[in-house]
DNA sequence: CGTACATTTGATTGAGTTCAAGCCCTGTGG
DNA sequence: CCACAGGGCTTGAACTCAATCAAATGTACG
């Protein structure tokens, strides 16, 4: 298939990004909605950035809260290690979108993983650094709060989900929040996700949800490929999956 | 059964609570960890108290968001509607929790219902108090960040234990989380679940959850009666739910 | 003392996991 | 250019946990 894929190595093999894509992370991330040109610049400058490559480690569970990252390009997943093995996948995080903890925030140690989904690059701030910026624009304060907020509604949601809903009804209800959440923009973009991926962000396995994904398949609401999942039709999907 | 319930309707019918009570939700409020005395008593101020029996619902799925609640004395039951009237339980909310709404906070609408699991009473903060006291007070927003990214952090447990633990794990899980949330100080206090309310909390149903409690029963971890649990030996539940 | 509601227990059914095997695509190295 | 190997996908069959259906028993409270 003759496709361009989106989420290919860049030229550089795609561990760094532009300065204009890491000020468009800045720009998205809900944290600095209120700052203006100047000041995403100050910001930017107090950053580091870090290159990622597919199924790098760029937060390993257990390492010390040190480490706020912003992605700048590509996708990176976010996972809760368990005791048997089975890693549980909390999200796939794209660009402008925030993960990681520091002491300021409450926390003490990094509790999930993060690694690379897609090759791609990270803003880095580490504890002084993003104190800094707290200490001089404290709307970013209150930025953070909304986007935790925000995120602790979608865990309610997929605890709701994960409670009531089918495993079919689950998978189409992950596609569609990752379609909208990756493919920002473009409408039908191939999502970078592995059927084994899948399993992990729905709790289920391998083998169900290859089953639930042939038959979303066979109602032509997506199409499958080795690696991917392509979103044919949205609505179709978010419509079967028990919401309230 | 001649054991004084805790949680059983005082004099006044619950529904108010003593200046005293209230400054003690105020002061276990992290929110509010940062404030002395003084501030705490103006905040005191700004807040206005109302009463609730069980069952009462106060705060509704759909209403405007404009209401946030401390809870002062009692218990309440945060639970997501769903669409087929199976209700999930997100959490049980004791004195000194926070919960509801604000448009400041980035909500609209409230999601969830909130209702009197026992009798007690709550402070209302409306968003112009709140607003007042964010501006007043700047560390409130960093606590409150702490508040809910900690929220998150236990919303995301509760994903992994769904997507990985058995049913009786999950119970157990819960029940040793309720105990250290509600029972504070106090060990081994009734807590005031029907077995119909564990099952929305891990997803479940009541035969499956009575099931489970029976085999944690014969094992001696609790004791059940009507409308309650007793955690006996809180060890011995954690032990078992497949935690990373 | 009766009614409502919570709990308990049994039997049945079904969704999903587990185990097992084969296929297909892709990249690699001869 | 072809063979091969590894990873990902697909499919089948047995089995298991939990949901569902159906009573019966207990217990608080008016």
């Amino acid at each position: 298939m003759a496709e361009r894929n989106p989420w290919a190595l860049g030229p550089s093999g795609g561990e760094h990004c532009s300065p204009e894509e890491r000020l468009d992370a800045l720009r998205r991330a809900p944290f600095f909605a209120d700052l203006d040109e100047g000041a995403l610049a100050e910001v930017h400058g107090i950053a580091r950035a870090r290159g990622f490559v597919p199924a790098e480690t760029v937060i390993s569970a257990g390492s010390p809260a040190d480490a706020l990252l912003i992605v700048a390009s590509g996708a990176l997943r976010w996972s809760r290690p368990t005791a048997e093995g089975k890693d549980v996948v909390l999200d796939l995080l794209g660009p402008g979108d925030v993960c990681g903890s520091l002491p300021l925030l409450g926390d003490a140690r990094q509790v999930d993983d993060v690694v690379g989904q897609t090759a791609g690059c990270v803003l880095v701030f580490g504890a002084p650094a993003f104190g800094a910026v707290l200490a001089r624009y404290p709307s970013v304060t209150r930025r953070a709060l909304e986007t935790v907020a925000s995120r602790l509604e979608e865990a309610h949601e997929a605890i709701r989900r994960l409670s009531v809903a089918t495993v079919e009804d689950r998978v189409a209800a992950v596609l569609g929040r990752l379609d909208l959440h990756l493919g920002r923009g473009a409408q039908g973009v191939r999502l970078p996700v592995t059927q084994e991926e899948l399993a992990g962000m729905v709790g289920s396995t391998l083998e169900t949800v290859n089953r639930a994904l042939a038959r979303l398949r066979r109602r032509g609401s997506i199409e499958t490929g080795r690696g991917w999942v392509r979103v044919l039709r949205r609505d179709a999907l978010t419509a079967g999956d028990g919401a309230g």
